[in-house]
DNA sequence: AAGCGGAGCAACCGCCGGCGG
DNA sequence: ACCGCCGGCGGTTGCTCCGCT
């Protein structure tokens, strides 16, 4: 796959594109050929950098790792504490966590999220609620009129679930686990994504049988405990005991919703103007440039700086979207 | 010093949607 | 309506580094 000597090439159509790690050489092809022309079709970037590669590597590899405007190093604990939020909020939508996060690139997020922070929420977890732990290593399934859904995040899962968790923080919380577990009990959307209810809104019902995993009937009490504190508004309807029962939501999908707001945000297309690309203006306090290297200014409400207090931030924003979502009332 | 395994990360793959012909 | 190209996205892979034994 990737990672393969830089001489490895495409084998079919086109054996002289390269694969593969970036040489020092191709990485200054493609930075003076952007610094120079700005982003166009890339394919033509491609081939008028003089890169043996295809468009999209070129476009990976600016993304990733040439942008002027990325910022380089560990995540700060306020960066982690948004991806953490924003990823309750928004699941696996990477370029939209992203977006929020000033120099940062989905794939970052993404990598970091999958070898960090699930780490720690599944050590967490599992010193939390022992007997939940492994319900880690088998999806639960939620039925769903027409199939079925996986539940995501299972390491995740049992912490929301199990009451006894917040007392059992162990001495080996660290720093940011006693964020998760913050995080985890301030979230007014506390299993929004976990339960696969944003990222699979084409479901018309949602079952919750609580004799799928071992987990269930954690999340049965879990799912009551939601029902009560949303005065309904979450799940609807409680059916029998331990099977919920989730209206239709044919009428509004969230993900449109949230893909029409980010469509306000990052639609645009705009080209990096030189000057801009040049100058030292790559101010993320006071501009961002979305995950495509757009910029973005503060009033686009896409971010507005890094004093903005995490939290307050754009939650509102993501509030509106969500609570257009059927069955999600918090205004009680 | 060597071997091993886990963590981190760069980059590819496959899929999807938009768009133009 | 169909097709091909392109960009974008999320998932996955595998290489490198580093700490431990």
């Amino acid at each position: 796959m990737m990672r393969k000597p830089a001489d490895q090439t495409i084998a079919g159509k086109n054996n002289k594109l390269r694969k593969g790690l970036w040489s020092p050489e191709e990485d200054e092809k493609l930075m003076n050929y952007m610094l120079n022309n700005g982003q166009g079709c890339w394919s033509d970037v491609a081939r008028n950098a003089g890169l043996q590669r295809c468009g999209k590597s070129c476009r990976l590899r600016w993304i990733n790792y040439l942008r002027p405007d990325l910022k380089r190093g560990a995540f700060s604990p306020q960066e982690e504490e948004l991806i953490i939020h924003l990823h309750s909020l928004l699941g696996n939508r990477w370029s939209q966590i992203a977006a929020r996060l000033p120099g940062r690139t989905d794939n970052e997020i993404k990598n970091f999220w999958n070898s960090t922070v699930k780490k720690r929420l599944k050590s967490l977890s599992s010193t939390a609620s022992p007997n939940t732990s492994d319900s880690s290593s088998e999806p639960s399934k939620v039925d769903v009129t027409g199939g079925s859904l996986y539940m995501q995040e299972q390491a995740i899962t049992p912490m929301y679930m199990d009451p006894s968790f917040s007392s059992s923080s162990s001495s080996s919380s660290t720093s940011m686990q006693a964020m998760l577990m913050n995080h985890i009990m301030m979230d007014p959307l506390p299993i929004l994504d976990h339960h696969g209810f944003n990222m699979y809104s084409a479901t018309t019902s949602i079952y919750l049988n609580n004799s799928a995993t071992p987990c269930m009937p954690q999340l049965g009490g879990c799912c009551d405990d939601l029902y009560l504190d949303h005065n309904q508004g979450f799940f609807g309807d409680v059916g029998i005991e331990g099977e919920l029962h989730v209206p239709p939501l044919s009428s509004i999908s969230i993900d449109e919703n949230i893909s029409r707001t980010e469509k306000k945000y990052t639609g645009n297309t705009t080209n990096y103007p030189h000057s801009d690309m040049s100058s030292s203006g790559y101010n993320s306090n006071l501009n961002g440039y979305n995950k495509e290297g757009h910029m973005v200014s503060a009033s686009g409400n896409l971010w507005k700086g890094e004093e903005l207090k995490v939290g307050d931030w754009e939650l509102e924003e993501l509030m509106k979207d969500v609570s257009n979502f059927p069955s999600l009332d918090f205004s009680s």
